[in-house]
DNA sequence: TCGTATATTGATAATCATTTTCAAAAAGGC
DNA sequence: GCCTTTTTGAAAATGATTATCAATATACGA
């Protein structure tokens, strides 16, 4: 799994013409090897322990290209800051956000998708992608 | 309808013991003429017009407080400014978001909410309110 | 109506996340 | 190795939003 995110990010960076190089090779091992939904922050933080000489520009720029080549995606729970999340090619999944604690759930229901896609199709949309966010208080905070 | 929403404010407001002023009449006003989606910043250069001794800080203020009472709700959708729309006591509304021109289309759909609370269930969380939006072209885009 | 305590305002400064700038360093051909 | 182009890191810039604070307005009791 994580070595076919690997290639696909070594494809994308190869048909732009994007030159390989270790900043890079190291964030890309570290988000790969990393708990979902991270902040940029976050993985800057924990990149520079072993890494002291990474700039969090370059984790910011690094994260945006993982972003477009598909192997992660952005999602904004309204906190403010932009967080990552691996993309699994095919499978699209949405969230249960907990707001005392923070926690986050993922879940995925077929029945969901399919009735946007109906929904999308009454109002003419060409549905690219879409976001499902569900707030409220998880189990330990309700 | 403009008439409950103003009643709502003011019982929420004096509730709250806050002062009434005569810029959160004009903004209150202002905004239930508007249309849905509108950013802060839209708002405040409406207002401008009539009112250029209304500062952006009170409508910022303002807008939040409108949410906090419940009859505007904070979305967004991505592109770095937060909006404000219109809430309507009880029912709830998505999005369908044009990527291309920025057309946004409301819709609701009865079934996904109730799957939404199914799924929600299932996970033990207690939902106070959820987010769907679908990205892609309308008609005219795609 | 007047005074007083409290909330609100507007201008400005501060903040926070993110982006841009730019000179120096690194990569990939040739 | 040389030369062109990309990338990097540090710092400055940006853009949206929030906090600060003195001046002003409001509510309410005397």
């Amino acid at each position: 799994m994580i070595i076919s995110k690997k290639q696909a990010f070594q494809d994308f960076a190869s048909a732009k013409g994007l030159k390989s190089t270790k900043q890079r090779d190291i964030i890309l091992d570290s988000f790969l090897s990393c708990h979902q939904h991270l902040t940029t922050e976050e993985l800057y933080l924990k990149l520079k322990t072993d890494n002291p000489n990474i700039g969090f520009a370059t984790v910011y720029r690094t994260l945006k290209l993982f972003a477009e080549s598909g192997i992660a995606r952005e999602i904004q729970f309204g906190d403010g800051q932009t967080r990552y999340e691996h993309m699994h090619a095919g499978e699209h999944h949405d969230h249960l956000v907990c707001t005392r604690c923070g926690a986050i759930v993922e879940f995925e229901n077929e029945t969901i998708e399919k009735l946007q896609s109906e929904v999308a199709a009454q109002h003419g949309f060409t549905i690219k992608n879409h976001k499902l966010e569900l707030y409220g208080y998880c189990v330990k905070c309700s």
